[in-house]
DNA sequence: TCTGGGGTCCTCTGCCCT
DNA sequence: TCTGAGGGCAGAGGACCC
């Protein structure tokens, strides 16, 4: 990697909260909190006047209640986020085609390829929250540097800063040069780091280690082995401003899941199992919108005391229609226990490939009754059905069409993504 | 405080095979 | 035939990110 200050990390400002104000400009100023409006919701984005009383993201809503009591609490609308950060997008494609999205509100640029039309890193900085303000009505914040690590962090230190008076604007652009790379890293907490968590950040602490320099000071074998050698080898480099990690645009999902978590804990197996049904019809739903196709199912459990299990399948050849990944994330169903009451549960699909037409032809043709690859006859018109399935939702929306299972039960319907993002509704 | 959803990646364990 | 070592793989759990 080059000396250039050629990465930038552009994040934007209270992201899903200022689409809100943006909508409903009666919101301005106010505290606005988005997130899972019900009992176990949590906080996904908060205005700055609601960070400056302590709400933070990831909080559970209760807490952020408590808090901040005038807060105008939304449940957030995925979709629009979703059109805003397509708009958004677009005024990067405008600088740069060289585009790693992290999430819907933040992205890495590389714009080693655009001085000649733009000037320096800088001024492309400045260019971009220029047009992001003009184009969006939205702010965002920008970080410049000669690698990722240093860019996220850079673009952090540009963000405003909310305080009881009302959110104080930051810098917006701050570019970290070569020569000051130590400087700027060393004196910030270790859980700045990509790869530290609640949980390193604390282990690290017990053994004195509190600060990015502590951690570039330290024998990075005993580092290895507090933390596994992996992270350890990894976390070692990030503190010595070594990142090498390039900007890659468009990169394959590995897996699609879905998962949900209940009001309450749900004992009722014929409940749970309608409800494994349902994910599962969601997630092959959404494969095959990707073209693709899986060979490991997952079910996931969690129970009330929040400990997680999951149970996995690898099929011999890949899973994409209905009636397959129902089958198996039923029988995975029928192998946990549920005694304890579920509070979550959810189905997902990994090793994943395209899914290719000729292969599609052929499943077509081997896809026998149950689904038995080996059982005499013809086919039995499964995949067939998903495929009007497909086109009905494409045109009439995720919930004019299910299995009937699904509509026997007058609680159950076909949920699309970001439906309950942030946890059940109220 | 009482902890979402959709992901990625890493580590550990047990089993099977050589 | 038995035993142990080691590699590969599947399954499970956990930490982390946004």
């Amino acid at each position: 990697m080059s000396a250039a200050l050629d990465i930038l990390h552009v994040d934007m400002d209270a992201f899903f909260a200022a689409v809100e104000v943006l909508d409903d400009p009666s919101l301005k100023g106010l505290p606005v909190i988005v997130g899972g409006t019900g009992v176990r919701g949590v906080v996904a984005s908060c205005s700055y006047e609601a960070r400056a009383v302590g709400v933070r993201s990831a909080m559970p809503m209760g807490e952020a209640r408590r808090r901040c009591p005038k807060a105008v609490v939304l449940a957030g609308r995925h979709s629009r986020y979703g059109e805003v950060s397509r708009q958004l997008n677009e005024v990067f494609e405008f600088f740069t085609p060289l585009i790693e999205p992290i999430s819907l509100d933040e992205a890495f640029l590389d714009v080693s390829g655009s001085h000649r039309l733009f000037g320096d890193s800088e001024a492309i900085g400045e260019a971009i929250r220029a047009r992001v303000s003009t184009v969006l009505h939205l702010s965002c914040s920008v970080g410049i540097a000669r690698c990722k690590l240093l860019a996220k962090l850079a673009s952090k230190a540009a963000k405003p800063v909310a305080s009881p008076k009302g959110p104080h604007p930051g810098p917006g652009v701050v570019v970290v040069p070569v020569s000051e790379e130590l400087q700027f890293l060393h004196p910030r907490p270790v859980s700045h780091l990509w790869g530290v968590g609640p949980r390193t950040a604390e282990r690290l602490a017990r053994y004195g280690i509190a600060t990015i320099g502590d951690l570039a000071s330290i024998d990075p074998s005993y580092l290895s082995r507090l933390v596994g050698p992996s992270l350890g080898a990894q976390l070692y480099d990030f503190a010595w401003a070594r990142d090498d990690r390039p900007v890659v645009p468009g990169r394959a999902v590995k897996s699609v899941s879905h998962e949900e978590t209940f009001p309450t804990d749900v004992h009722d197996p014929e409940r749970l199992r309608l409800e494994v049904v349902r994910m599962a019809d969601s997630v092959s739903s959404r494969l095959r919108a990707g073209h693709l196709q899986g060979r490991i199912v997952t079910l996931k459990l969690r129970y009330g005391d929040f400990t997680t299990i999951t149970r996995s399948h690898s099929s011999s050849r890949p899973v994409a229609s209905t009636a397959e990944l129902v089958k198996i994330s039923s029988a995975l169903f029928s192998s946990a226990d549920i005694r304890p009451g579920v509070r979550l549960l959810g189905v997902g699909v990994s090793s994943l490939e395209e899914r290719t037409t000729a292969v599609a032809e052929q499943l077509v043709l081997w896809d026998i009754g149950d689904g038995d690859p080996n059982a005499p006859g013809g086919r039995d018109g499964r995949r067939e059905l998903d495929v009007v399935v497909d086109a009905i939702r494409q045109r009439y929306g995720a919930a004019s069409v299910g299995p009937a299972a699904l509509v026997a039960d007058s609680g159950l319907r076909v949920k699309q993504i970001g439906d309950s993002q942030w946890g059940p509704s109220a």
